[in-house]
DNA sequence: CCCCTGTGCCTGTAATTCAGACACAGGGGG
DNA sequence: CCCCCTGTGTCTGAATTACAGGCACAGGGG
């Protein structure tokens, strides 16, 4: 069971996202756009927020779940960027919508997954105690949320988001110090 | 009632179509491309060769209904080519195979249907005896069937394309001046 | 205040999709 | 030649999904 109707109402929602901000946004107007009744997005969707949280939730796994080893830093960014990338206006709409703390959620989600991959790969055999991990890991995570949220702020330019990946880059070098620092300070 | 789900099967056919050809395509293949139950195939669609033809069908349909106007000879290849352009592939797995007379007959359709819409166009005021409106219709309708067809023989050559645009370009005097005999004669 | 639009929900019905079977055809390989 | 395997086309009955048409209610103009 594939569920073509509810991709199709989803799909519909991110396309109107694309043209105007989710304030104006109606279920009629989704429905209506992909002719479907409108019994049936409430037999999908509780309501129109639901449906957004459902789509960010389904699109956090998704991401997660294609991206089963975060072997470079590039992985780890694009992962963490790929629905934003692929949604452009949607994802504004969203950013500066009374939602953002949805997108937010969802975006935190990834991150945090990206950034534990990422640590325990540059870790190796190597062990740390779980609170430097978490430490560490918390660390991480903070950078490249931080990273996105401040590309979003800049409209999502890619010149900035160069900026942001070079500023990323050299976070690399940050983790190994990092965990240098928590092997010594324990032994 | 949108039917997702027959179009996901057309879609996956298409999909499939255009990575190798016809006689190696399954119904097996495409319900497991899509995901839909092989049932679900079967209650859409009777066989195979008729989920090609009822393709083909639509698709004319479509390109008919979405050309309620013909007005010039660009529309009128345009429209014509619209199906070939799209899946460039697939119709050539089609045109090679032994279905090859389903999508004759669909071209057949809408270059009838082209015929009939710029003829009446060039016409304008003008009137002919339903005789004469055949025959040059008709005439019309073999030249661009014939174009379409050549250019399908050169494996859809771009070069070939213009060289064909080209020629059905020319026809347009010939047009005016088949009615212009037309009218001679019956005066 | 009324009208209008949209919401969220309900009931019952119709349509769709499914799992799980069946006999049968064709095509290698042992 | 016979077995095995894959795919076909069909059927049944059950489960799910999509629908039409209704309801009360909220909010916002005119």
């Amino acid at each position: 069971m594939a569920n073509f109707t509810k991709k199709a109402i989803r799909d519909s929602f991110v396309k109107l996202l694309n043209e105007k901000p989710i304030s104006q946004i109606t279920v009629k107007d989704i429905v209506e756009d992909c002719g479907v009744n409108r019994n049936t997005f409430y037999y999908y969707y509780q309501d129109l927020p639901q449906l957004m949280e459902n789509i960010v939730n389904e699109d956090a796994e998704r991401i997660i779940r294609e991206h089963p080893t975060i072997d470079s830093l590039d992985d780890c960014l694009n992962a963490a960027l790929e629905f934003a990338l692929s949604n452009r206006k949607a994802v504004l709409h969203i950013y500066h919508s009374v939602n953002r703390d949805i997108y937010e959620q969802y975006q935190w989600r990834v991150c945090t997954y990206v950034a534990t991959a990422y640590v325990d790969g540059v870790l190796g055999d190597r062990k740390l105690t779980a609170e430097d991990h978490t430490t560490i890991v918390d660390y991480l995570k903070c950078v490249s949320f931080g990273v996105i949220m401040g590309w979003l702020e800049t409209g999502m330019n890619p010149a900035a988001l160069d900026r942001f990946r070079r500023i990323f880059e050299l976070k690399h070098g940050d983790l190994e110090h990092l965990i240098d620092r928590c092997e010594k300070m324990r032994s």
